[in-house]
DNA sequence: TGTACATCAGTGAACGCGCGTTCACTGATGTAC
DNA sequence: TGTACATCAGTGAACGCGCGTTCACTGATGTAC
């Protein structure tokens, strides 16, 4: 039964993407290559006619997912950026989310090349919000870096803490809430001090 | 080969100390119950005279680290504490460090009781940690409960951040660098506008 | 205190199962003429 | 354009392996008398 090339390589991309959102929502040891052909609407065999390895499409699916983060936060902004990443939405729909907070966890424990790709999506995902943070003043980029930087350590660790709670439990909201208030409070330099500029001026 | 009662009992505990580093050096699927056994001294068959099932250790093994990380740091003060947290040592010894930092990309996986499990371990070291946090002023007991479970995720997200990147790479580093200045940096309320205070007054 | 027997922590072979991977096969696609 | 053949994406059975778990067994401990 075989299949245009284009078809071929939609195909994979559907596979890539599939899992992508499983390992996400499972881990890497919770997604089998059954499983995942499964879900893609195929049979197992076929994998290795895609893939030489389950660690190779795991180096892609994260390198997908960690692209596709960035895609879906492009121009809303930096405040409104924590509003959608440290919320109870996100937090409860992983397969949809951030690669980082759903995998840096079995990341830490995968091959150099693995982390590599990981390393490499969070320079991107820097590069993105260095580009949309506007601190209503000159500022080095440097600092512009690190801000984010931190920014960004701070929501994945309110995600992954919240996560790791039970679903109902108070614990797990309190966390995402506290933490989402002051990230956004931390954000412009010295918000008490400095009243909103007008950035059309 | 029978055992003392007070013999097997000290041979329990030490199985769920060797699981508890263990499972946060290699996460929880990436320890067999075979592995664990071996690494404690004994055979694998003598596992369920002890515990009804690997997820029954994983529990205790997690409530067990949860404990350590906190008589780990116990009276050193909140911002000493973040800097041995926040720290290339930490970082690149998980089975000695944080069991949240170590485990909760893992937990968010698990069933409601490891999860309660964990929801428990971040009460108490939040517990600990507003005990020992000095604000230099009067501040209301829920605001340095929020300051302090706002500190723990910050520091737990770089931690996991950082481990997600190869091992030599200036990125895992920058990351533990940027985050400590900043989190020590927010500790007080308002660092630089509060000149540092004789706490003996 | 000494003796006989039950208990049970620890051993190591064995179990069923699911995993990643391989392979012979199928049949539509792609290609050479 | 039409024909003959090679290619190869996808199928599904099979592989070896390691996993969590079970079990008959051992022999020192604990207990009853």
């Amino acid at each position: 039964m075989r299949v245009t090339k284009a078809q071929a390589q939609a195909n994979r991309e559907h596979i890539v993407e599939t899992a992508s959102v499983l390992f996400r929502e499972r881990g890497f040891d919770g997604v089998g290559v059954a499983d995942l052909m499964a879900a893609a609407g195929f049979t197992h065999g076929g994998f290795y006619k895609h893939f030489g390895s389950k660690a190779d499409l795991m180096a892609e699916a994260a390198a997908n997912g960690l692209a596709q983060s960035l895609t879906n936060n492009v121009g809303i902004g930096v405040p409104e950026f924590v509003n959608v990443y440290v919320s109870r939405e996100h937090r409860d729909a992983p397969g949809g989310g951030c690669t980082m907070a759903a995998l840096c966890g079995d990341a830490a424990r995968q091959p150099p090349e693995l982390k590599a790709t990981f390393a490499n999506g969070i320079e991107n995902t820097l590069a993105a919000l260095e580009s949309q943070y506007d601190t209503g003043q000159e500022a080095p980029q440097q600092e512009v870096r690190a801000k984010m930087l931190d920014m960004l350590a701070h929501a994945v660790g309110a995600i992954m803490l919240s996560r790791s709670c039970p679903d109902d439990s108070a614990l797990a909201d309190e966390i995402l809430e506290v933490c989402r208030a002051r990230i956004i409070a931390s954000l412009p330099p010295a918000p008490a001090q400095q009243p909103a500029v007008d950035t059309e001026s």
